[in-house]
Parts: structure tokens; sequence; C-alpha cells
DNA sequence: CTTGGTCTCCAAAGCGCTTTGAAGGGATTT
DNA sequence: AAATCCCTTCAAAGCGCTTTGGAGACCAAG
């Protein structure tokens, strides 16, 4: 039998209100009564219990991660990441995560019962599309929500933190038209997802600014799996004349391009250029590729641990209208991209 | 305001015992009112208080994943898709998923803490060391758990479910010795973690049976990370004479493996063969790579879903000691296993 | 008519904590 | 010596649900 407040209390010859607003801090309580009650607490291996607290507080100390299972290709790579980073920031802080699989097709039913059974305090959403449902239906729900990326014209303020895409391809492309390329490839993440929207302006305005047409031939979206990377990286590189460089959205979709490159007999850094964006995965390093990758890199467990930062605020009360972030993105030039060919 | 069961009650014109009751499914509630109890509940949105009623049944309806943040070297791709499948079975049951992220040096109080303070109902326990001191501690506090591997020699019976990495390491080094290949080299997982350790048998097993003496130099522990599978291949590769078959503990390691066989100048599949464990990531497939890639496979999403399901019958009262299951290891031969060269 | 058994339904007592409103007691004022 | 304050501590009322132990109502059986 566990010890509970009451026994604790009892055998302390104190009322359990006492006991409570010794072990909370509460002012009202003398410094010796506060240390004999932690002292005892100690020995007697007191913990209370969270649903208790939970029910008495309407606090629950705990936030909820929305997965959508389908959005984000069931978890994958990058969700992981992500996820350890919140977890480091939030671990210390004695909030739990709680992970929320969610089916595409019950989406907002599923956001709808979260909020409603007093699971969690907030959520942090992912894996946003431009015109996301979910950010209008938890405002109204009440639950707090921070979105990892962002959406287009959401009709209220809302919380967020986001890297900046746009800039980051816009450079890329800039970078390898300086090289002298002209038939850039872009193998961009799902077409549903913001992040991939925002990179295909980048990419766009970039070529648009030097008085190129994108060609649509050159364009795809895709999830990020070594085999879409090779598949479309393989089909374009038939075509004549053949792209003489390709952004690839991410490392995975790179092994993909990389394979492709290799199997048409070509060259990786020299008969074709390749820049990966890179969310910096410990086990997968663009530098110790060969050659090594050319990159715009952004690590998500960092914005991961950002995010379980901004959580805490969040739930301090800071208004959601002064939570923004963009990260800018660096590009981290490698072997795998030079000049054009000939 | 949120609906709340006093208040359904009320307008029901029944009492809250009538209202649980039907909305629970108990058979003291006749048909009439439990359909027209269930409609309301409908029609107002009344979603049960999760706390309240865990307080009220000592039961959570959540189970806690143990993420060691280090040993597990911080999440990586095994455990996101081991969470993922663990989540696939889960969600349907409306049972919450609690990661807790917890630090290597503050193990088993964090376990403690987890146990006492009645946030899940069981937990999931994963990279076991043979020694696991979490097995005892965790019986010894009446939390339920299964374990993700096995350890050695536990003074208690656990539930667990594993693959047969001895056996499937036992038969790769096998097939090698078939293929002609002498020496073998091994690139193992984390020395201080049971399958690891199991591997190594398997694989000195097969050795010992052929009246081959294991090597030290061509044995290697580390994390799955591509860099060191390079590091440890590289140096491999410089032995002479040099190995001519090289078992890789995971496709992260593979691919630096891989790398490291390329730069010596070697093509992987004739010079050098490899088979490598297949974790089955979606986003990294074997059969896609040039060569496509030997393997030992077994879906680690599909060990969290049945692990899922186990969480379910142990909740439900299965008594763990009848909670064992081995799984078997597929061989997968593709182009990056040949005969030995001459 | 009673008695006994079935169906339905209910009042009230928890679950283990927090928090409000108040009270006891000593020190300080008047 | 009475009045006033502050410092500590407490009893009791929730938080929103489940569950125990009945209690009416209605029917068939004695």
């Amino acid at each position: 039998m566990a010890m509970r407040l009451k026994e604790l209390a009892r055998q302390l010859g104190l009322s359990q209100t006492t006991v409570s607003r010794a072990l909370n801090g509460y002012p009202e309580v003398s410094e010796t009564t506060r240390r004999r009650v932690s002292e005892a607490a100690i020995r007697l291996g007191y913990r209370p219990n969270a649903n208790a607290i939970r029910l008495a507080t309407g606090r629950v100390g705990a936030i909820g991660i929305a997965l959508p299972l389908e959005r984000s290709q069931h978890f994958g790579p990058h969700t992981s990441e992500f996820l350890s980073g919140i977890g480091e920031r939030l671990a210390a802080e004695e909030i739990d995560i709680l992970v929320a699989p969610i089916d595409a097709d019950d989406e907002l039913p599923a956001h709808r019962r979260l909020a409603a059974s007093h699971r969690v305090d907030a959520v942090v959403l992912s894996a946003p599309s431009p015109d996301d449902p979910r950010i209008e239906l938890l405002t109204d729900l009440g639950l707090p929500f921070i979105l990892h990326g962002r959406t287009e014209g959401a009709a209220v303020p809302y919380a967020w933190l986001d890297i900046d895409n746009e800039g980051a391809f816009h450079r890329a492309t800039s970078h390898l038209l300086d090289l002298g390329h002209r038939r850039i490839a872009m193998i961009n993440g799902p077409a549903d997802q913001t992040f991939a929207l925002h990179r295909d302006r980048g990419y766009r305005a970039a070529l648009t600014e030097r008085g190129l047409t994108p060609d649509p031939r050159l364009i795809a979206f895709g999830r990020f799996t070594d085999e879409i990377g090779f598949r479309f990286a393989q089909s374009m590189l038939e075509q004549s004349p053949r792209p003489t460089a390709i952004l690839a959205g991410s490392m995975m979709t790179a092994l993909g391009v990389f394979r492709a490159i290799r199997a048409a007999g070509l060259e990786l850094g020299r008969d074709v250029s390749m820049i990966a964006h890179d969310d910096v995965f410990p086990y997968l390093n663009a530098d110790n590729m060969v050659p090594s990758m050319s990159t715009t890199r952004s690590s998500i467990r960092a914005a991961g641990y950002r995010i379980g930062e901004l959580m805490l605020q969040l739930l301090a009360g800071k208004p959601v209208d002064t939570i923004h972030e963009l990260w800018p993105v660096e590009l981290v030039l490698r072997q795998s991209s030079g000049p054009a060919p000939e």
C-alpha cells in the first residue's frame, strides 16, 4: 500500500492542508514544519497521486504531440528526432509527453476528444498544410498549441516555430545558378504540406529572378524516402538535356538521388550537382558521405527542444501572438555541388 | 463550460449513477434509457474528464514507454519505428502513450516515480542490458511491463518479445561460410546491449562450428550510425589479409560500411560481401540499394504493433510468464553477398 | 392478498489531492 | 488587562467520476 497524503499527515500529527502546503512551497508554513514534512515525505517514500492532483487543480502537467499517422508518413525519422528534442527539454520539468497517433480520416474528432478529456494542457501540432483546419478548431476549443511550421492565412493568431524554407531554397537555387547551372530540378516533399510550398516558392523565385522559367518536368513532390528520390531522379536524368543540378528535400531523398546518378553512369559533384536539405540526423551525416553532401541545414531536434521551451512559456501564460520564431537555415557547401559542366 | 456528468444527468432527469452506467454498458440499465442517454451525450457533446475516471477507478488507460536517453542513442530511427507500431495498435483502444525520456544516471528513481505517481498502467521497456536492473525494480514496484528484448538470468519471470538475434547472425555467418568466406567481420551494436551479445554468440558459434576462431580484430561494437560503420569497416579493410565479408548491425551501419568499401576501391558483392540487419525502415529500402543489400530482416514496427497487443492482454490480466515471444528472423539474400573472391 | 423475485434506478460514499474560510495562540499595542 | 495582529494550522468543501447498498415498481407465484 502506497503512502498517501492522509497517512503522511497522520504520522506527522499535522493536517493534510499543512502537509500539502509544506510540500508545494506555500508561504503559510513555518520553515521548521516544512523541513520536518519534506524529510518525512522522503523517508516514507511519499509520491503524490498524479491523477488526484490533476483532478483537483485542473492542470495536467502533460502535453500532447498530435501525430497524423498518414501525413507524417507514419512518424519517420524526422518526427523521431523532433520528439526527441521536445523530450530532452521537457523531461527535466516533470511534464509528460503524450503521443497521440491520429488517423487522417478522424483528425478533427480526435482533437476534440483530446481537448475535452483533459488529458493534456496543450499540444504540439506538426506537418501543417496551407489551410490546416486544426488551427481554428483548437483555438475554438481553447486548447493551447504550438505549430511546428506554418499555415497560410489562418483567421486567428497562433503560436508557431518554423524554419525559413523559402529562404533556404532560394539561396540554394541561387547558388547553383551562380555556378552556371540552368536546368535545376527539385524533388520536394509532399505537395500538401506548407513547408513544401514554401520551398517551391523559394526555388521558383530564384529562377524567375534570373529570367528562367521553372520547368514542370523538373519539379516533383513526394514523401521523403530513398525510393521516391531514386524514381524521380532517374526519370529526370533521362530527359535531354538533362538537369545538371538537383535539389533534394531530405537526406533520404538524397540517398535515392545519389543512387540514380550513379546508376546513370554519372558522377555526383561533377556531372550533376546536388544540394539536399539536412534535418541533422545523428546517424546519417552529410559530411561523411562520398562525395560529401552540400546541404541546407537546420536541426529538427533543436527545433523540438526550442518548442519544448516555448511550450513552457505558453503554459505559463505567454500570449500566443508573441510566440513566433522563424529560424534561418544554413547553406553548407561541400563536394556534391560544383560548377555546371560545359 | 464543458458538459459534465452531473449536468447531463440533470437534463435527462436521471441520476449520475444511471447515466454513468448507461454509458459504460452496465446491465442494470434498460435499453430504452441507455439509448436515450447515449443520444443526449452525443447531442450535448459530453466527454468524460479522464482524470476523474482515473482517480475513481485507479486505472489510467495509458502506458509508458521508457526511453533511456543515452542508451537508445537519443531515440533514433529504431525507436521511432517501434513507437509507431505500438501507437498504431493502441490508438484504436483509446490508450494513451506516454513517452518518458529517462536520463541514464537517474534511471531507477525515474522508474520509481513513474510507478508511484499512477500516470501509467504499465510500461514498455526497451534496449535491455544483460543484467538490466529495471526488471527487478518494476517487479518489486508492481508496475507491469513488457520488455522489448531480453536480459540474461533475471531472478523473476517477466513478459518479453524479442527477435532471434542469435539465430539470425548464426545463419548469416553460416551462409557466408558456405560461400567460401573465411575472414568475416562483424560490426555489432553497443556492447552493453543484450541483443548485441546474442548476435555475437550466433556469429561466434557459427565460426566455431566450422573450426574457425573468431578474430578480435574483426569484431567491433558501437552505435548504429553511418560514421561508426565507416570507421570500423575502413580500419578492418586495411588489414591484411582483409576480411572478405562483413556483417553490419543495422542499415545505418551498412551505409557507412558500403562507403568504406567503395573508398577502398573495392566492389560490394564481389570483393567484399555484406549482410546487414534490416529493421525495415519505410524510407530506406535494402532492395533499392545498388547493389541491393542482403539482410537479416525483422520489422521493428511489427514488433511494436505486437507489443501493443500483448500490452492489452497484460492489462487484461494475462500472467506475465505466459507472455514470451521469440520471433524468427528472415535471411534475405540479394546482391551484396556473393562467393568469396579467390 | 401476501410473498418473493426481477428490473430499474437512486443517494451517497468514496478516489487523493487542493484550496477556502476560519480559528487558536502568541506577540505587540493601547 | 483588553484589543489588535500576525503566524500557523486546521476542518471541510470541492474536482468529476465510479460503485456500493438499497429502494421502489411491477410481475408471477403461493
